[in-house]
DNA sequence: CAAAAGCATTGATTTAAATCAACGTCCTTT
DNA sequence: AAAGGACGTTGATTTAAATCAATGCTTTTG
């Protein structure tokens, strides 16, 4: 338990053997099943999770009901619905699981207690949040520059243990596609 | 000088007059006019600038020498290719200014002292990469699964004095679209 | 001040992706 | 084992945006 989420964790900021315990107390555990929900849009976002085992999705829903997936979460990833968990509005992301899953759950008041009590997890949070805004930009900057083909070759490229255990329409719904057009794209691509 | 860096730096963490002072000897100004460059592709990105007056913009070329506009800084912005800024890699970015403008220059050694040294700097780091990384998760939430009509609209209301005061064709870059599509945008919203 | 460049708009045409529809395969799940 | 559902593919058609081209207006700049 919290194997992974230590080694993150460690290799970011070194810890003491007493810090460590320290933090664990203010973890738990959480396991989902498939399809169960982490979080409902509309609740508030209580806890970030980090995924220790399995896979999950956080995406949105728009008005003619179609999924836009906005990020997965697989091992080593943490999940959450940031601005909900910051600012208590309503979320407006479901997350749920796409296999079996194991969470390591940090609250909001055992997140905030840590920023103030203990400065390496301020840096490890700084080091976590600044690694999701680098990613987030690069999908970004691909989105609005590069050709699809391109975006789905670099996805493949970067995020390959993906695009291995998630079925092809969720990367479509990843990559603002429909499932038809990334078909006929890897079609494309093959054929070359 | 520093007015409005200052006032952004206080109201995110509470700074004694002596803080203040320390923080200022690892700061300096730049000015630049209209149209110069404070980072080109290809340069590794040294600092981090915030925008104390004036505007500017970080943006991508691709192979068809078309822009991509990844970033607008106005006053009261930070801007930069933080990639590069932390990794040492190249910039893949350009940064240039909009209008004269005045910045406030912080250097890569000066960042990793203040960090080492100031838990406060620390948390302003965090706080500003988070909301970052917010702004970035709002943009890229509706890149994928708004209309064009409807991103337009957003962004209208989220950065009016964007609107004000960078010409057109820019903002469709920044959305993806060309300055044609976003005209006619314009016209189909006006119309309604 | 005059020429040039930058900018927004509009029209005509092409191109890329969405939509609608059908089908086959593989899993679940009862 | 059978039925139903999820998934990926393919084809035909529609739709949205890009591209190409031209024009008028405004702002720079030599």
């Amino acid at each position: 338990m919290y194997t992974l989420f230590f080694q993150n964790l460690n290799s970011k900021v070194q810890l003491t053997e007493e810090e460590e315990e320290q933090i664990k107390t203010y973890l738990t555990l959480k396991k989902l099943r498939k399809k169960q929900y982490l979080l409902q849009e509309g609740d508030v976002c209580k806890m970030i999770a980090f995924v220790e085992k399995g896979a999950l999705r956080a995406y949105s829903v728009d008005e003619n009901s179609n999924e836009h997936i906005i990020q997965f979460g697989l091992e080593g990833w943490t999940i959450s619905d940031l601005y909900s968990f910051l600012t208590g509005e309503p979320a407006t992301y479901n997350i749920d699981a796409l296999e079996d899953s194991e969470l390591v759950i940090i609250s909001k008041s055992a997140h905030e207690e840590l920023l103030q009590t203990m400065p390496k997890y301020e840096t490890f949070t700084r080091l976590n949040i600044t690694g999701a805004y680098l990613a987030m930009q690069r999908r970004l900057t691909s989105t609005i520059s590069a050709s699809v083909e391109e975006r789905y070759q670099d996805f493949i490229t970067l995020y390959p243990h993906i695009a291995q255990r998630v079925p092809q329409h969720m990367i479509a719904s990843y990559m603002g596609l429909t499932p038809e057009t990334l078909s006929r794209i890897r079609k494309r691509i093959s054929s070359r």
